[in-house]
DNA sequence: CTGTTAGCGCATTCAT
DNA sequence: ATGAATGCGCTAACAG
């Protein structure tokens, strides 16, 4: 779009003129080739790769109204349990012929709010989004715009349109009931403080059936955050035997602060993480967890989106893919 | 994009219509209210609410020749190194009104190339790419199609339009000065075989004088495969004194394989990553590493792409953003 | 300050 | 199997 360019981008209208045939015949050679002769649809392509025609997407998506494009939302980029979704979604989506276009909400609902309305303007064949949309004004404005939506990463009876995720309180009371199960008394949580954090810091206090001491830390949650978090958690309980975290980050960061005090995991400090990171399975000692199947989710999001475009019938439009606790060392 | 909603999509015909304005001025009072009066502005205003207008950016991209939107390219959008920078050039974007469409190009340069060309198409305003574009096709025909290009992460006397980066043969090079002025003998390389870490490997060796024992591992280099790689450099050297690893992640594994085997670090094993991942700061013992400042590549390149859209001069448009080594326990 | 005219590049009608 | 006309929704140019 740099008009500085020597070159003018060649057209359908020049590939037809190199090929001797109307404009028409042209797309049509290479968009459905199927009701076009053999012999049209090599001269086409030929003039093709002579002119190197790059078809404008944005004019086809304006007259067909297919843009081929997905609005992928989320809170931020780097927050890496997001990120095997969107990897997943965005690769899965390409393999079909759509890119993703990002937004980040930056964990505001303001700005959520306007990024979705960019994103309507753009006319995207559809929308996934990581969580619920809260406002209610976007959501009747998402649900108005007739575009397919996908709600991942949290469960809900009402989505928009369509959804991906699970359910949070059950992960915090199924973390509750592991926690009970051992019998540690003296509990501590080291929670982000987005809403499904928090949601899964209900259900664990639900099940306890009583409130846990808690640091809440602030997104993105990290290593270091983590290891400030237990040094929070230990002044308010000297007596601490076992903190449940909101990420493997934060588990990670109250496993060193532990050893840098000389306490012994899980002998005199249990700990529990959430999102099954990668890294959990190989440090010392492994970290125990709640996996959840983040490219899963990336998978069926994407194929939700591509089925709805095709006009094909969604069996299950809103689908739980569960989650297991995993238990390793740091709480075996 | 939805056919199956039963609200058709306010267009700019209908706010004029309800503004009682003609189709021109209800644009203008929205894209360069500036030269529209006062009043007309406000009846446009209210007939946006009352239909709930949201502009056609696919329409407006496509008369304009400004799509708003920016491509980035990366090779997987999981491998952390370039997740700051990602995010930041997204936000950067976001401020002055451009969105962001994702590419992978899963390591692969013929997916680079379709990747590239598909993004073409979409009349990108610009586009940005991690590390340098390979092929020489894709160089000419992103070249040939005037959009303003920055590649980032790498650096090249030949650009093919803008460039942010570093030179990795400089950091190699650094990074074995480094190990060189600590004396050590018996050094390992752990490495990922991607181009920009062979470039540092190249770098280390050159100012070493020799061929040093590698372990290469697959991309996105993990924990996990740190740790198979000090498995892999002891069998070779059983010796090892020093590993120069090509990420973060990497040294980490590499520092956990050795506490496993009761090797203390940095006395029997010193370790240096790069990257500088956040959690390196916070482990125990800390990752010496080298430092990028990932942001402000995205920073800069988000500039350089705006300031290249408003036509103004690119005073500079190849930035070294250096780098620095970051001394900590893991080899002090 | 406002309006009229004329496309952007392509794909969906219709016709042949 | 191919072609001609029409318009998607918007904005750049010119007019008034």
């Amino acid at each position: 779009m740099n008009t500085a360019s020597p070159f003018k981008a060649a057209t359908l209208h020049d590939v037809a003129k190199a090929a001797g045939v109307s404009l028409i015949t042209a797309s049509r050679a290479l968009s459905n080739p199927s009701v076009v002769s053999e012999k049209t649809i090599t001269k086409v392509r030929a003039a093709v790769d002579a002119t190197g025609y790059i078809p404008n997407l944005l004019a086809g998506g304006l007259k067909s109204k297919r843009s081929l494009m997905v609005a992928g939302i989320v809170p931020a980029l780097a927050v890496s349990q997001f990120l095997p979704t969107v990897q997943t979604l965005t690769r899965e989506l390409a393999a079909s012929g759509y890119q993703l276009i990002l937004g980040q909400t930056e964990y505001d609902a303001e700005v959520e709010e306007r990024v979705l309305n960019t994103m309507i303007g753009r006319q995207p064949d559809g929308i996934v989004i990581t969580g619920l949309v809260q406002s209610q004004r976007a959501r009747d404005r998402l649900q108005r715009s007739g575009i397919p939506v996908v709600e991942t990463w949290d469960l809900s009876d009402r989505p928009i349109d369509m959804l991906v995720g699970f359910s949070h309180v059950k992960v915090g009371g199924a973390v509750g009931g592991y926690f009970l199960s051992k019998g540690w008394k003296h509990i501590g949580i080291a929670s982000g403080n987005d809403h499904r954090a928090r949601m899964r810091r209900d259900g664990f206090q639900t099940t306890l059936g009583r409130e846990v001491p808690t640091a809440f830390v602030p997104a993105p949650s990290s290593l270091e955050l983590g290891r400030r978090a237990l040094t929070e958690l230990l002044m308010q309980d000297p007596k601490l035997e076992a903190v449940c975290c909101s990420s493997d980050q934060l588990a990670h960061g109250v496993m060193v602060e532990a050893a840098a005090r000389g306490m012994r995991i899980p002998e005199d400090l249990a700990v529990c993480g959430f999102g099954n990171a990668d890294f959990g399975a190989h440090i010392l000692p492994s970290i125990s967890t709640v996996h959840v199947d983040g490219p899963e989710i990336g998978r069926l999001a994407a194929r939700l989106i591509i089925d709805r475009c095709r006009g094909e019938p969604i069996a299950q439009p809103v689908i739980d893919v569960g989650f297991r606790i995993v238990e390793r060392q740091s709480t075996a």
